[in-house]
DNA sequence: TTAAGTACCTTGCGATACAAGGTATTCAAA
DNA sequence: TTTGAATACCTTGTATCGCAAGGTACTTAA
């Protein structure tokens, strides 16, 4: 099994979910984003960010702002709009569903250990 | 956003993960799988389940066995092969450091709010 | 013999992650 | 002034996956 692609696959739909997390936080422009997941072993890459950030953006749950950088060009800031709020709401209880499907099939897989 | 959609990315590669941990608790045919997970509330479909079964037996990490129904005609039982159980040790840390960043990433942004 | 139920499978489409490559701006050194 | 490196943004093409829709084969009961 490739193991790169089954994680690759795994981040599908829940990078999204990462991403707009970090933001309910606090603005972020792009690097700020990928440094942040890579300190968290949850790997993006300039390919995946960009197109993601732009696809929530033309749906309306994010905007971003320009902001002077200190050192090289201007910076895009994303922050959650109210929608996005609302949409990270939705992916908070479709997280805790696959997270409580995963907790149940590994307790049923102790017990059924357990009675052996 | 359509929340269909996002639940039906954030699915890809953890459905093979779910399938895999009932495998590992005891062999099973299409229609167990998709009513045990549908009771878990993650839901799976013939034309997602078929494929995929059939992606991890051609990897090798699934294997099967006919076996007569006392109604209708017979079911092919899958089970876990060894090599089928190395990668799911594996999937399993995958699925570990995704949970870790999701959790680490709701730890920060609650802390953010206490400090506000 | 026929109809319904069960079980398996395939095709075509939409969506996403990623590798690879490209453009524009800034700043410092030559 | 010019040139090169660093930074930041973006696009294209490919592989893969989930899913809707539709199809085949076997079994059983009417």
């Amino acid at each position: 099994m490739n193991t790169d692609n089954t994680k690759s696959q795994m981040r599908k739909g829940m990078l999204e979910y990462c991403i707009m997390l970090l933001l309910r936080r606090q603005p972020c422009y792009a690097n700020d984003i990928i440094q942040r997941l890579h300190d968290l072993k949850m790997i993006v890459v300039e390919g995946t960010l960009y197109p993601l950030l732009s696809r929530l953006k033309k749906d309306g749950l994010l905007a971003y702002e320009w902001r002077e950088s200190t050192q090289g060009p201007p910076r895009k800031y994303y922050v959650l709009t109210e929608d996005g709020q609302e949409a990270l709401a939705q992916l908070d209880s479709s997280w805790e569903e696959i997270q409580h499907t995963v907790m149940v099939l590994k307790v049923e897989e102790l017990n059924a250990k357990m009675n052996n």
